[in-house]
DNA sequence: TATCCTCTGTACGAAATCGTACAGACATGG
DNA sequence: CCATGTCTGTACGATTTCGTACAGAGGATA
């Protein structure tokens, strides 16, 4: 039985005609996607794209000697992975389920097929790709501009605007991997944004409570996203 | 009188077919690029889309607070600025040229038309854009996880890269601004990078004398192009 | 309840980088 | 040749972030 448009949480595939999402439903699937699935990855080739209804993917920039560093996220407002609609086979990114949620599955086959069929497809996906370059652009910007505290309420603003709630789920040893400082160091940063009042955290989570606050300490390492 | 395609010395449009480029010749212009042209930017819509075949452009993040920072470079391996290609009348990346050249102009529109009716030319764009976004991904993790040294190393290797000579004339002012580090850290940098018989300075310019020591002390920093 | 593992808070000196300032070197145009 | 403006070298303390280590708190499991 294939998904209706209608029940479908991911903002791309809901906002395609209907002849074009026709060129989809044969083949997605949905699927549970919890805290670390991998989605893609350099080591081989994209075999599925995913389409995230709830939840966070967090696509990171690897180098052979071990470092990495998040380069941008993607919600339900995205895919993954764009490397499959620009043609190529293979991605040196690698993109994991940060945050838990369900989401659509399609054989990166199909993809292809439905961008080169379509022109509204492609000029649907390809402003997706572009909003992601620019947000990767961004985070080049951050990571030499900004002070972790700064960097660290970017990444909460902009995974409360791909999630529907305000509560993020995050140790901060993950949150130290994504903003590549030491784990500490996050622990001084969310001490701090909270005793500023933007914040109110437990054990594993983080709740914004001042998000007009949050924005202006921020400046302008965020910037409310293109979407 | 039409540019011939075998005297064009951008890889984009020497690698496009002949019917392929029978789109863009018409109304393809060579001109002369000097330092600090802008191409595009985020203040004005995109009027022309530009080729190098010489010469450095560089696509700069930027925010509202006068922060900026170079998010990548792009030389005759590509084009500029692929928000067109991508169905965005506007970019939000600032790019201009640092190192003088000369190259190809053409209008946005001329460039939507072949981009819309020809699936090889929109193979052969949408590899370059995929290209740069993984460039300006790798920005991202060489600002967030590499010293100012090794960073700086990264940059005069890319920009080697792209001109087909190991002469690289800038000021230190302008890779502060490139890296977002002090004028003088660059200094600090550039003479460690000397002193340690990589390069060979001049006011105003550098040279590299050592390229595959260079590539080591910048680690995985830099990792060749995709080209 | 007792045990174990993960997560968080905190401390310390070390290192990188910053902001700023100033003087000398170089290049260009009158 | 001189004057002027740009570029480079250098210095200083201040600040941020690092690397590392350890102890206590929270939560799960036996």
């Amino acid at each position: 039985m294939q998904i209706e448009q209608s029940s479908v949480g991911n903002l791309l595939l809901a906002s395609l005609s209907p002849g074009d999402y026709a060129l989809f439903a044969p083949d997605l699937v949905r699927v549970d996607l919890i805290r670390r699935t991998l989605l893609s990855s350099p080591e081989q080739p994209i075999v599925y794209c995913w389409f995230l209804e709830n939840g966070i993917a967090s696509m990171v920039a690897t180098s052979r000697d071990g470092q990495e560093t998040e380069a941008g996220i993607v919600g339900r407002e995205g895919m993954i992975d764009v490397a499959t609609i620009m043609g190529s086979p293979r991605t040196p990114l690698r993109t994991f389920i940060q945050i838990s949620g369900k989401g659509l599955r399609i054989p990166a086959r199909t993809m292809i097929a439905a961008y080169s069929a379509s022109e509204t497809v492609r000029k649907t996906f390809n402003q997706f790709t572009f909003e992601l370059l620019c947000q990767i652009a961004q985070t080049a910007l951050a990571n030499a501009s900004y002070s972790v505290e700064q960097r660290l309420a970017r990444w909460l603003l902009m995974c409360a605007d791909r999630l529907d709630r305000n509560e993020i789920s995050l140790t901060h040893e993950s949150l130290s991997v994504m903003l590549n400082v030491r784990r500490a160091g996050v622990t001084q940063a969310i001490q701090s944004l909270q005793s500023a009042g933007y914040l109110e955290t437990r054990r594993g989570s983080a709740r914004i409570v001042n998000r007009r606050g949050l924005e202006e300490f921020a400046q302008d390492a965020y910037s409310a996203p293109l979407l």
